[in-house]
DNA sequence: TGGCTAAAATTGGTTAACCAGATACTACAT
DNA sequence: ATGTAGTATCTGGTTAACCAATTTTAGCCA
């Protein structure tokens, strides 16, 4: 048996590339190598799912996948054409979208949404409706009831912020934050950050957000939110550190996974 | 014919939705009734697929959709689980993923591309390897290059801005910097941003955010990144003014679209 | 009774066949 | 020669059937 265990010291782990990323490669030597131009029809799907001896399902989510990041267009009943982009630029985006390997780390993860968090604060100040502040306030009394009652209160907690950032009237940012909020969720539940009174002190940070908010000072809302999502973070690396997981991984980010599994 | 004309007067706009959209406020029904509860298992595919009298592939790509936001997880040859999330996160989330009807509008595309990009050109600053600060040089020689001989280098811009947020190292990041680029590209394109000297002076900004970057100077590639963002926004306002369309919405935003049209 | 094994049923993954709409082509009338 | 109607073909969209892995369950043995 020591046998085996040595052999398995040599098994390196070997990555299986999805079919779809395969032919998405195919796909960026077309265009690299000037086969295939910018604003110019694909192969149908037919011909490229025989050419690479694979279903069609793979080569519609390869196309799937493509388009979502902006590469290509399929009209229906038609056929997908390349974006009228410059080859380079097709070149560099075709890359990063090969390039998001698997799960991506916290610290990025954080960075990125206390951005856009302290940013949809600040919109929300500006130009959020009476409606849609009434909404975060009741968010706020929730969030509240809940941590009174002695429980963490993760799931009103994110309410709350999903709140503000429909108030931020971006759709897009609303979009984002809405992405990140399953990991944050998963990963404080996870580390039990509410621990110590922490959710007591959150609540009372989200009251001085929301008090921003209502007075439509931007950047009191803005700073409101800065120091809430300074606090939450401290929390998070200081218990990351504990539970020995600095570079922990998400595994939920929707840009790590392919579509269609 | 004037009787038709007066007749289309009344065709009101019907939102054809998608069956995937159906399907997924099923499950959302599912969910805040309380007969799904978080982390258990959905009804198989087939079972979903008979019971809304739709092909798999529909349930399928709506499983996909709901994967994609952190709501379920599937595993293979086993089922499909929800998150262990609370159902006010689930049914608010879920909500969001419904709420992205078309496109996005450009403003809201603005703002957030500018929060992201300065804070890779701050990022890229502190921390690009100097392997990577040496691709964002080559970027700029190459833009530089393309403007002097009186090309527009829209591909060129795009590139430099990819090679930052490349070496911001947040991954995330560069994803989302990397989705909205083709989007930006096809209005600088569609607008003709470039005229009048502006390629110049686009190009005279990055310069300096190339020099703040390479002096590792956080602040200053941030204020520089900041500068020739106000500078691009100012002229592609004044040229969606020009032409009325003020309001004009992308067509190719991926939160807009369905994964699988 | 408890634990193990093997077979059957169930699962998502994959492929192939079929459908309706868009396109390109051809024949015909002008 | 040219514009047009009709048809054949090709496109992506959709569904149904098949496959392999997993899970469950029934049966057996200690």
């Amino acid at each position: 048996m020591d046998d085996i265990a040595h052999l398995a010291e040599h098994l390196e782990e070997i990555t299986v590339k999805r079919p779809s990323d395969l032919i998405i490669e195919q796909i960026r030597s077309l265009i690299t190598s000037g086969v295939l131009n910018p604003g110019q029809r694909l192969p149908s799907e037919r011909l490229l799912s025989e050419r690479f001896g694979v279903g069609r399902g793979h080569v519609r989510e390869a196309l799937r996948k493509l388009e979502f990041y902006g590469i290509v267009r399929t009209l229906p009943q038609s056929g997908t054409v390349v974006e009228r982009i410059g080859v380079k630029a097709l070149d560099g985006l075709i890359t990063n979208v090969l390039g998001l390997e698997g799960a991506i780390d916290y610290k990025a993860l954080y960075e990125v949404r206390d951005m856009l968090e302290i940013h949809a604060a600040r919109l929300a100040a500006i130009r959020g409706s009476r409606a849609l502040v009434a909404m975060i306030g009741r968010a706020f009394d929730a969030h509240k009831a809940t941590v009174r009652a002695g429980n963490a209160g993760l799931d009103e907690d994110a309410m709350f912020h999903l709140k503000i950032a429909e108030a931020s009237g971006n759709i897009l940012l609303r979009t984002l934050i809405s992405l990140m909020t399953p990991d944050i969720i998963m990963l404080s539940e996870e580390l039990d950050t509410c621990r110590e009174g922490r959710a007591e002190e959150a609540m009372r940070e989200h009251e001085r957000i929301l008090a921003g908010i209502r007075k439509r000072d931007p950047e009191a809302a803005a700073e409101a939110m800065t120091h809430h999502i300074i606090q939450s973070r401290q929390q998070h690396e200081r218990l990351l550190g504990e539970a020995g997981l600095s570079a922990k991984k998400t595994k939920n980010m929707p840009v790590s996974r392919g579509q269609a599994g």
